[in-house]
DNA sequence: ATGCCGAATAGGATTCGA
């Protein structure tokens, strides 16, 4: 089972650039993120004409989640449980039932944060805590499952080209950096790093300052599993070649593959 | 580098992102 994990950056502005990836990837699931559209004005037709039951979880203008998937999908829920009154669409789950196996799918736009300090940040930290709680919640099942996409967190100075260009950011702040550690030490593999050590490996690259063609990155797209679902890790890789393409995203897609 | 670019909403200039 491939499960790939892509913040689009608007799904509106990549109309034209996402079919190509769709077909080369060849994913079983696909959690999108920042699709920045509602519900009812998602292209659904471009992903059901290749297979994909299609579950979105959209607003106006920002934000917005989403989960693809050519396998059958069973028990989706919208929506990051422990604050009825935040209404931002970042978290999506869903069953998805693999030839051999179920693994539970876990999408999430994590807040940005910036600036700090301040409310956004606030949110941010708020949100994480929910993570948290949601986190260990579902690792209580002993099941098989995944949390995946835009983490808006750079976990370690080797994820950035700069790093201390990102000391003071919300990205990278040892509060921030911390939040995320006591997630992962609940007992998640960090699939990209169960498989590739060192520096210089990235899932962003900023539209300013040429960015892209000096590799200025930082890692901020990943993948957490279970204890059940580390031990059917097989492949993790950075899709990053289509960084370079005609109207790109600002991130690239990372998967992984899952022996399930 | 202090938003340098890009997207969405709106219908021009502002907000947001990382």
């Amino acid at each position: 089972m491939k499960i790939a994990s892509f913040n689009i950056n608007g799904i509106k502005a990549r109309i034209n650039a996402l079919p190509d990836w769709l077909d080369e990837a060849d994913a079983d699931v696909i959690l999108l993120q920042e699709i920045k559209s509602v519900d009812e004005a998602f292209p659904r037709e471009i992903f059901e004409d290749r297979g994909y039951i299609v579950e979105t979880h959209g607003q106006k203008g920002f934000n917005g989640v989403a989960i693809l998937s050519k396998l059958p999908l069973e028990d989706v829920t919208r929506g990051l449980p422990g604050d009825d009154s935040d209404e931002q669409a970042r978290w999506i789950e869903a069953t998805v039932i693999g030839d051999q196996r179920p693994v539970r799918v876990c999408g999430l736009y994590l807040p940005n944060g910036n600036p700090t300090p301040g409310p956004k940040y606030d949110y941010k930290l708020a949100w994480m805590e929910r993570l948290q709680a949601r986190a260990q919640a579902l690792l209580a099942i002993e099941e098989p499952f995944l949390m995946a996409g835009d983490y808006n967190i750079i976990p370690q100075d080797e994820d950035a080209k700069r790093p201390e260009a990102w000391a003071k950011d919300a990205l990278a702040l040892p509060q921030s950096r911390a939040a995320f550690r006591r997630i992962v030490n609940l007992g998640f593999t960090e699939a990209f790093r169960a498989r590739t050590q060192g520096p210089g490996h990235y899932t962003f690259w900023d539209y300013q300052a040429g960015a892209w063609n000096r590799d200025d990155g930082i890692r901020i797209d990943h993948f957490l599993l279970s204890p059940q679902c580390a031990d059917l890790l097989t492949d993790c890789q950075i899709d990053k070649d289509i960084r370079a393409r005609d109207k790109p995203s600002d991130h690239v897609p990372i998967w992984v593959t899952l022996d399930a």
